[in-house]
DNA sequence: GAATTTTGGACAAATAATGTCAATTATTCA
DNA sequence: TGAATAATTGACATTATTTGTCCAAAATTC
């Protein structure tokens, strides 16, 4: 669960720690995942979001399993959204038994549609 | 928290149960809403969401807290998102630390720009 | 079986997200 | 210092996604 790298730490930050271990500039990170190096910028402030191919050649790029730089994507998606929410606590709670719910129900159903 | 709102029924359910429970055609639960009746099946399926503004009037229009009603639809959201990735579950405790870092983050910065 | 209700798809409008580019600012280091 | 490289930022066009309306076809009710 503490993970070194999904601990309380956003994807952007994960990256550009990564990034600055390496000595790399942003448009070496740019490169590798063919975007303008901007978009590497803002990606690190949380600004812009990768996509899942991103997500593969960051993995690959920074030595990561794909899993985990997905958990710390998805995270980050939730976090943003519900960080401005007074409640967050009772949406993860709620969230997570619902995620159940509609797996039983898709399961039943034998289709997967969401 | 497992109020009786929210456990383990999507927003859709919850609106439909309500609405049948009272009797009430799609007709007029959509002339509540200001939208067509078309848009309320959707939104009993799942397959359209409902704002702010929606919630508020569901929440006036059934009688539940309005929190409850926000509890409902952002756990929603949150779900639909995760319900087709293996990792949700990791997804969601991470999620929870991030969004105490988030928040003690613009706590410290003194501003709130989610 | 007529009236009402519900469902679903096609469509246009509105909104959000994405990436490129160019200009500005910061950093590095010779 | 000052030239070169790096990083940041915003404007912009493009693309996706979301939203709601409208309409026609099923389904339900009585």
């Amino acid at each position: 669960m503490d993970k070194t790298v999904n601990s309380r730490r956003t994807l952007g930050e994960w990256m550009r720690q990564c990034r600055e271990a390496r000595q790399l500039p942003l448009r070496k990170v740019a490169a590798h995942l063919d975007v303008d190096t901007s978009i590497v910028a803002k990606m690190e402030k949380g600004q812009r979001h990768p996509n899942r191919i991103h997500l593969q050649r960051l993995a690959e790029l920074f030595d990561e399993p794909f899993d985990d730089v997905l958990v710390l994507y998805l995270s980050d998606r939730v976090a943003y959204e519900l960080a401005s929410e007074r409640c967050s606590d009772d949406v993860l709670r709620v969230a997570e038994e619902k995620i159940k719910y509609l797996r039983s129900k898709n399961v039943k159903q034998g289709e997967l549609e969401f």
